[in-house]
DNA sequence: CCCAGCCTGGTTTTT
DNA sequence: CCAGGCTGGG
């Protein structure tokens, strides 16, 4: 597959024997289609890319092209939508022209590449150079702020109603203003009581700026701006990308494809790859009508169609042109192969979620030794990140290693939130969402109220509250609550100071021992300090890296000035999602969404959880729309697999508690039989009970008759312990930490939960007598 | 102002 | 079931 030439031992000795100026032949490795939309270098090109039909290869390669035509790197602009397909296919584009020629190309995520540009021209549309960029949940608790201080409805005006509304808005471009006269959206507010959210928009857009901040949306939108409204801009980029090539075209949103239309200008160098098909991000304004307009805005376009597969098996490819063709809003095409017919598509249809795992685990095990494929070479796909804890058990018992990709990221963690929010801080004082979040933490006696009332006075006098704490002398506070706040203001003030003459690594140690923050975490013994302290540990050296990493560019770059301030590294930083943390893995399972494996494939692909109600999800089952996605999102899942693909579905699954009860997915249904292959498990739910369905059962009477006995005695010890088993072996490790609370010192039979407080059933003597109870507890190690 | 403990409401998918 | 918010005692 990839270019081989210098591969293995001999590296030197081919070194030697292939003339430098001898360059790996890329055309022949493709097929006719593939070799002209490669060397159609000029003009747009519109590239429909079927699963597995070597779109990767495609780009790469006329990436390649185009630098051997003498095209220069820095004149090519690449987009995609995550860093890991930047990052990928950056680096077979080095294997062919060479690092030099693969570092200055313009390659990137949409929001990345912006907020580069952005942070070069902000002075255009009045922002520091330095603006923080604010994630989800600093957005969300802006909201809620405002939405508390106006005295509006906290009930009716959730933050995630509000924040999906706005950025819904951001994403067509809709201005507060242009909002207020949108009778449509008008419309919507008024049926759902929520006709103040224009003004709850234009305040938030009002204190973003305040902040010197930008939500993801901004990030696009101001990108936007900056080329419409400034002509000089707009320019210098068209004039500095004369190619450029977009991914996954199918994902762009509104917005974005007005960037892009911007940015191609007259030289109409643009390339666009994407199938429609596998348009699953709807949900945050992807619009497949950016394909259809495509071809209207852009009429000489020359359109490329590659349906051959060169991934999967027949049966996988077959299955998987049965699933899409339910589809009615699509633009007709049948993806074919000639590789092997393969095995039959496996189907698990198991009685709980916990034997569902088991069964799963057990499937790769056997394959695993029967047709020496390696762990790394499995992939576990399921709709929601929830799902992975159940697998993750079973893998555990089976002794399969494994590594769950998404979920709650490295930089989500509250204990590198905060020290985040310090960096922010010292960048961008103005950024009080970070400022909120540890004006008092580590504790220092600047509490609720006293923010509260500073709060106020800031919006009332419209200005950062920054500039409220640099004056605080001025209000009325308690004495001992000023001097907190000087001493604070002056903290980060000698930060701010220390910028210009410390590296990131340095002042972010510095901040880290200054603020007492590190101090606070390893002074905390529990089990979860201790990861925290760690995770911490963590984020110095990942900002090592990054100084590291610019000292090192900037050797080998002398001419260009590599930035390697403590704000390039936030905004670098604050991009990243949870797939581009960590390391890659060997003989590992992957676990990973739908959405994640997105560009991915592997040997063997499970996908679990496949029940009505699950995948497809309840929310998506009403509208035709909505179960058409679902049905893509299915397609790119099966798509994903190369030589075995294994669905399964629980038929009674735990949720919040509770058991519910599924039908397969009708994804699942509208496969024809004769593809798949029922194993494991049995077929029907009725009159099945299976081991773990039993224990469950049984664990479940256990904790009915522990919450009865609690809701009748509360904070008393209760039900005798001598018939209690831990259902989960893994959990019997948790025998070497005791517990310490005010019933004294018990020992830890079981612990569930996550963060900070857990649930954990103890036991202990009381009275002479074993007991069990039920309460959230501090864990300590001993010894 | 701080903390522990209780209570309630929200759970798709991601840059 | 869990995390964050709220409350009431210190």
């Amino acid at each position: 597959m990839q270019p081989s030439l210098f591969d293995g031992e001999n590296e030197d000795i081919l070194n030697e024997q292939t003339p430098p100026d001898k360059p790996f032949d890329y055309l022949n490795e493709l097929n006719k289609v593939q070799r002209a939309a490669v060397e159609q270098t000029e003009g747009p090109v519109m590239i429909i890319a079927g699963p597995g039909s070597g779109k990767t290869r495609v780009l790469t390669y006329r990436i390649a092209h185009l630098i051997n035509l003498g095209k220069a790197p820095y004149n090519l602009l690449s987009l995609t939508f995550t860093n890991k397909a930047a990052r990928e296919m950056k680096e077979r584009i080095e294997q062919i022209v060479g690092g030099e020629a693969a570092q200055q190309l313009w390659m990137g995520t949409f929001h990345s590449i912006f907020a580069r540009i952005l942070r070069i021209e902000a002075q255009h549309l009045g922002y520091p150079t330095n603006f923080t960029i604010y994630d989800t949940e600093d957005t969300k608790k802006l909201i809620a702020a405002i939405v508390k201080e106006r005295g509006f409805n906290s009930d009716i005006y959730k933050p995630n109603v509000v924040y999906s509304r706005i950025s819904n808005a951001k994403n067509k471009m809709i201005s507060p203003a242009a909002y207020q006269t949108n009778l449509q959206l008008k419309a919507r507010d008024e049926i759902d009581g929520l006709n103040r959210i224009e003004d709850l928009y234009a305040l938030y857009i009002k204190r973003c700026r305040r902040a010197g901040a930008m939500d993801f949306d901004d990030l696009l939108l101001n990108m936007y701006y900056l080329l419409a409204k400034f002509p000089e801009v707009l320019q210098k980029y068209q004039h500095k990308f004369r190619y450029i090539l977009i991914d996954e075209f199918q994902d762009t949103n509104f917005v974005q494809y007005a960037i892009v239309k911007k940015l191609v200008g007259e030289g109409r160098n643009i390339c666009v790859v994407g199938d429609d098909a596998q348009s699953i991000y709807a949900f945050r304004g992807a619009t497949i009508r950016n394909i259809l307009n495509f071809e209207k805005d852009y009429p000489k376009l020359n359109i490329y169609k590659l349906e051959q597969n060169y991934r999967s098996t027949k049966n996988i490819v077959q299955v998987a042109n049965t699933i899409i063709k339910n589809n009615k809003n699509q633009i007709a095409k049948q993806i074919w192969t000639s590789n092997q017919e393969g095995q039959k598509i496996n189907l698990i249809k198991a009685a709980t979620d916990t034997d569902e795992g088991k069964l799963v685990a057990d499937s790769i095990y056997e394959t695993r030794l029967r047709h020496h494929f390696k762990n790394e070479e499995f992939a576990i796909l399921y709709r929601t990140n929830a799902q992975s804890r159940i697998i993750e058990e079973a893998l555990r018992r089976r002794g399969i290693g494994y590594k769950v990709y998404g979920g709650l990221s490295f930089f989500q963690r509250k204990e590198i939130k905060d020290m985040m929010a310090y960096l922010r801080l010292t960048v961008n004082p103005h950024d009080e969402e970070a400022l909120r979040r540890v004006i008092n933490y580590p504790k220092r006696g600047i509490g609720k109220a006293t923010i509260d009332k500073i709060a106020i006075t800031a919006d009332k006098m419209d200005k950062p509250i920054w500039d409220i704490l640099l004056k605080i002398n001025g209000f009325k506070l308690a004495t001992r609550t000023k001097k907190s706040i000087i001493s604070f203001v002056n903290l980060i003030r000698n930060f701010k100071q220390r910028q210009a003459k410390e590296s990131a690594y340095e002042l972010a140690k510095y901040i880290g021992r200054l603020t007492g923050l590190v101090q606070e975490l390893h002074n905390d013994k529990t089990v979860e300090g201790l990861s925290r302290f760690e995770n911490l540990e963590e984020l110095f050296n990942s900002i090592k890296e990054f100084v590291d990493n610019k000292v090192r560019e900037n050797l080998e770059k002398p001419n260009d000035r590599v930035d390697d301030s403590l704000g390039a590294y936030l905004q670098e930083v604050s991009l990243l999602t949870s797939m581009d943390t960590g390391e890659e893995s060997a003989e590992q399972v992957k676990l990973m969404t739908v959405h994640s494996a997105k560009g991915l494939e592997f040997p063997c692909v499970y996908i679990i959880g496949l029940e009505d109600k699950l995948f497809p999800s309840a929310r998506s089952m009403k509208s035709v729309q909505d179960l058409e996605e679902e049905r893509r999102l299915f397609y790119v899942a099966v798509t994903r697999a190369k030589e075995k693909l294994v669905l399964s579905a629980a038929m009674s699954r735990r949720k919040f508690g509770a058991i519910q009860y599924s039908d397969i997915s009708r994804f699942v249904q509208e496969i024809d039989p004769n593809y798949l292959k029922i194993v494991g498990g049995k077929p029907t739910f009725s009159g099945y009970k299976s081991d773990s369905y039993d224990a469950f059962k049984k664990s479940e009477n256990i904790r009915n008759s522990i919450k009865n006995a609690k809701n009748q005695q509360q904070k008393k010890p209760i039900a005798p312990i001598k018939d209690f088993k831990p259902s989960n072996p893994a959990d019997i490790q948790v025998n070497s930490v005791v517990v310490h609370n005010r019933f004294g010192k018990g020992t830890v039979l079981s612990i569930d939960g996550r963060g900070d407080r857990r649930m954990a059933i103890i036991a202990f003597e009381h009275a002479g007598e074993k007991r069990i109870l039920v309460r959230y507890a501090k864990l300590m190690i001993v010894g």
